[in-house]
DNA sequence: AAACGTCAAGTTCCG
DNA sequence: CGGAACTTGACGTTT
């Protein structure tokens, strides 16, 4: 079986960068357009040498665009990078690789604020359109968190799930929800699966400090069978989130590199099921690299 | 050229 | 209540 491994956003290996950003005080057209440009060649180069190194899972970042979601960038990127984004869609799809991206914290469609619900949409859309652009299927998909939980989970979460059905289709068939470390945990967001359909991303670090207590949460291969079968063909293989606890740091800070050690002891207990890896660590590739490297021998 | 304070946004936790 | 942290450090000014 093949298990894809990636690694998140930034190549440690390279000088190629696909976050370069500006200020908002001094963001104009022709920087952006600067910006973008250089971004996405950091792009080409990034899944390039990924190709050459059979890296076939990747995070694109989410300040690829700078201020994608904000009133400044009136750039009409999708248009004007038409060549880039075709070029790199026909780069990612030749070589079998499989990408995905996670916008961040402001992201909270249960929020109580209908401004926060509103901005937060606007942020998945530019994310699905990036991915739109690059004519990738909806295996391709953008991770997100269920959010905040306001004083009442309860109703915190019903508020997602009625949120999310409004949710426009394009945006809805790449959307992928992750437990997260601190409020939804992997119980949560396999409730809210059985109400909506959304597959889940299982993080096993953040499962490991943010859990029931409960006998449950303890079987790791009840846990991963119930989140991969979340999963099908229109979403693709399912996939986990990796990462090693930071020694000494707050729970679930993660770690400079994986615990090799004890990543291959996971792998090999569970590589009979099928799923795509995404590790999230400080060293980036270099990660993957050395997993690649104990498992040829 | 290196060092350092600051940067769009929301929410939560910690001190 | 202020600051740090989060999926991700980079920019811009000063030394």
């Amino acid at each position: 079986m093949e298990h894809r491994i990636g690694y998140a956003c930034i190549n440690t290996s390279i000088d190629a960068t696909t976050n370069k950003t500006c200020r908002l005080g001094n963001c104009t057209d022709e920087r952006l357009r600067q910006l973008i440009h250089s971004n996405l060649s950091g792009l080409k180069e990034v899944i390039s040498w990924n190709n050459r190194h059979n890296i076939f899972l990747y995070r694109v970042s989410s300040v690829i665009i700078p201020f994608a979601s904000h009133e400044v960038n009136k750039i009409q990127w999708w248009e004007e990078f038409k060549d880039d984004f075709e070029e790199i869609g026909k780069l990612i799809k030749n070589t079998q690789m499989r990408v995905s991206m996670h916008p961040g914290q402001y992201v909270n469609i249960n929020s109580n604020s209908p401004e926060i619900v509103k901005s937060s949409l606007k942020e998945l859309d530019w994310h699905a359109k990036f991915l739109d652009s690059l004519n990738l299927d909806s295996t391709h998909r953008l991770i997100f968190h269920t959010g905040g939980v306001y004083g009442d989970k309860t109703e915190a979460k019903r508020r997602f799930i009625k949120e999310y059905k409004n949710i426009p289709e394009n945006i809805k068939a790449r959307l992928t929800l992750e437990n997260d470390d601190k409020s939804y945990n992997v119980q949560d967001v396999l409730n809210i699966h059985q109400k909506t359909g959304i597959p889940i991303v299982f993080d096993i670090l953040h499962h490991q400090v943010n859990n029931t207590g409960k006998k449950i949460d303890d079987d790791l291969e009840s846990i991963l069978k119930l989140c991969f079968a979340t999963w099908n063909d229109k979403t693709g293989i399912p996939k986990i989130h990796y990462s090693t606890q930071r020694p000494g740091a707050r729970p679930g800070m993660h770690a400079d590199s994986i615990n090799i050690d004890e990543f291959i002891k996971f792998y090999l207990k569970f590589k009979n099921l099928d799923f795509d890896i995404m590790f999230e660590t400080k060293n980036k590739e270099k990660s993957v690299l050395e997993v690649y490297k104990r498992l040829s021998n």
